[in-house]
DNA sequence: TTAAAACCTCAACCAAAGTTGAGGTAAAGT
DNA sequence: ACTTTACCTCAACTTTGGTTGAGGTTTTAA
């Protein structure tokens, strides 16, 4: 069933990507290929995993470079295996709930602030008109240091 | 403490941005100002909640001009009240919801699916490699469904 | 065997969200 | 008064993540 050369076009149909898209992939390193005598590319089954986990990174808000970065400690002269891939994915998994606890901050402002009538509270990280903090910097950039915090690791 | 109005120079200081940010931002029509006799802007303080607002909604992935077009359902000719704000928000409150779900989703199947042993697997939704499903236009596109479904409001 | 579909390269283009710089004016500090 | 700092406009540039098109070759299907 699973065949074991991919043509571009069937790997863009399967994946649901434009075939432009995988030239630029390839491009930036982040998947390879081989040509047939036509100089036609051709792909690996593996390939497809790539594509998921770059479309997955996406979603979490990680770049294509932080992807190649990841992609980098994958084995470069074998298939990775499960193991390979698991190890890869643990650092996302904790930035992942990094970015949910974040989400979860941020909605709690949401709520709390920004529809409150907290002018006049020095405490609102969202929005300080007092401008007692915002010689020392602080303000709406309270938000900024809890991201920073949060996301310390990227 | 507060002063009635403020120069580029203080808003951008206070809120932590660029002087060249805050023209964008007047360009893009998300905030405004008035002129003084020498032509440099003035800023009525409630630009700084406005600019409070515009960091959280990118925060929340939300664009300048998703923003701006939350904005117009606030009052022109007066400086908005708590209850308009806490209506603006409403929206973003549930779209905040609904990102934080996806990224549970997300980080359930990276959990299980990018390091699992699921090639073989016909369900998984990062990776499929069984063409059975690929010919239906599933495969790795079941992510995408599943993010349209949970985003659909935007 | 011939037409259509798929593929190739390379360069130019797009949108978002700004940043940078040039050339000049206004306001503030000493 | 003068010098420094802040401000002005406008155009061009930057990055990310691609897309589009021109001009030409290869594969596939009838």
């Amino acid at each position: 069933m699973t065949e074991a050369t991919w043509s571009v076009g069937r790997v863009a149909k399967r994946c649901g990507i434009n075939v432009s898209t995988l030239h630029f992939y390839e491009n930036k390193g982040l998947i390879k290929s081989w040509r047939n005598d036509g100089n036609q590319r051709r792909y690996k089954p593996d390939v497809l995993r790539r594509i998921s986990v770059i479309k997955a990174a996406q979603k979490m808000g990680i770049s294509l470079e932080e992807v190649k970065q990841a992609f980098a400690s994958l084995p470069d002269n074998r298939t990775p295996t499960v193991e390979d891939w698991q190890l890869m994915s643990q650092n996302w998994q904790q930035l992942l709930d990094s970015r949910i606890a974040y989400m979860l901050k941020l909605r709690e402002y949401l709520t709390g602030c920004i529809g409150c009538g907290c002018l006049s509270m020095t405490k609102c990280p969202l929005y300080n008109p007092d401008d007692t903090l915002a010689s020392q910097g602080s303000g709406p950039v309270l938000l900024e240091q809890a991201e920073q915090k949060v996301l310390k690791r990227r």
